[in-house]
DNA sequence: AACGCGGGGAC
DNA sequence: GTCCCAGCGTT
């Protein structure tokens, strides 16, 4: 396949598509509450919010946390629990507990500070490419080239490049017209503008061709390739798994535990989790997991109905069946590793949970 | 280089 | 249902 669809070698300067941003942007772009500051810390925690998330679902959530934090001081001194509790619901977890660790280090390291420049930014946990050029862009007004699912699309479209946008060699063909493209003079409004045309008019299914400034400059809609372009290879097909969790409840508490690492929610809490391969779980085997989390169960109680819920992730489909369980007394202390804990229904509520336990207990009335 | 990691909205 | 979103760290 060929690399590049243009005839123009990639050397040569395009001034021209810097000039029409710099025409559409400031009659369309959204007023965004981050585009108003020039402050680091306030920059990189919108840039961290807004990976892989939408404008539109980010914005209440950096509202939440630039007026509860709104200082990396008063971040870096929260409890990890309140963090994570703050981005609940907005997913891609190591994001918020990448952000308190780099929050931390800013504190104790470099003197409470933002780096000041591109390669430093780097350094940062949670700070790649696109969130360091965003940041020295922003800020600093470093000429580095944003390079996000907006501008792949855009550039892809208007200068024809077909490299698929899934693998990752294909990036240094965009970084390197990204690079060429950006002006010295004006870098910071050029990464906004390439990134809201790309949110607006170059849309990823609908795009707005017939009113877009660029139209007789782009490739795509001259060879009528707006559809095909980007070119990106499918992800694989998401998993299913079936879990099965025990809602212990003894007088006016319920068992919860932290979830570790190396698998989906990490550092959230949920209920004691039995995992099968199957949707069905045989009640002789719940009592089983029961019995080895040295629980006993009370017999004045009424059998609850089982709760089942699905709850659907970008790579795995997750069948949930919630069985409460009473007990007669409170588990044995410290079991096992199983690190269940009693909580009352306010504690709960302050626990950081996924919207799947979130929805359960919503529905549950604990 | 490939993979794992959320949740929501547009179509 | 499919696709994508101001990506990142790990393996």
């Amino acid at each position: 396949m060929t690399t590049r669809l243009t005839s123009s070698p990639p050397s040569v300067s395009r001034p021209w598509f810097a000039a029409a941003l710099r025409a559409w942007y400031p009659h369309h772009h959204r007023d965004l509450p981050w585009r108003h500051t020039r402050d680091p810390y306030l920059i990189w925690l919108s840039e961290v919010i807004l990976q892989q998330t939408r404008v539109k679902q980010g914005l209440p959530y950096y509202q939440n946390f630039s007026s509860t934090y709104p200082s990396v001081q008063a971040l870096a001194a929260a409890a990890p629990d309140e963090v994570l509790r703050h981005w609940q619901g907005l997913g891609y977890y190591s994001r918020a507990r990448n952000m308190h660790h780099t929050a931390q280090q800013v504190v104790a390291e470099y003197g409470g500070r933002f780096p000041g420049s591109y390669q430093e930014l780097l350094k940062l946990r949670g700070v790649g490419q696109y969130t360091a050029a965003a940041i020295a862009s922003f800020a600093y007004d470093e000429p580095v080239a944003v390079l996000d699912g907006n501008v792949f699309r855009v550039l892809a479209r208007i200068f024809g490049l077909s490299q698929d946008i899934a693998v990752p060699a294909s990036r240094k063909v965009f970084q390197q017209l990204a690079d060429e493209l950006i002006p010295a003079d004006a870098p910071a409004e050029f990464n906004q503008a390439i990134m809201e045309f790309g949110a607006l008019q170059c849309t990823p299914a609908k795009p707005d061709c017939l009113f877009c400034p660029m139209q007789a400059q782009c490739f795509a809609f001259q060879h009528g390739m707006v559809q095909e372009l980007p070119v990106k290879s499918k992800a694989k097909a998401a998993r299913t798994r079936y879990f099965h969790y025990l809602v212990l409840r003894h007088a006016d508490t319920v068992y919860l535990r932290k979830r570790g690492p190396k698998d989906i929610w990490e550092g959230l809490y949920d209920f004691a989790l039995h995992e099968t391969d199957s949707a069905d779980l045989a009640a002789p085997a719940l009592l089983a997991v029961v019995d080895e989390l040295g629980g006993r169960l009370a017999t004045n109680r009424a059998e609850e109905p089982v709760t089942a819920l699905r709850h659907v992730l970008s790579h795995q489909k997750v069948e949930a069946r919630f069985h409460t369980v009473w007990l007669a007394e409170p588990l044995p202390v410290a079991p096992q590793e199983t690190g269940l804990q009693p909580y009352g229904s306010q504690e709960i509520d302050d626990l950081p949970k996924s919207i799947l336990i979130t929805n359960y207990i919503s529905n549950s009335g604990i």
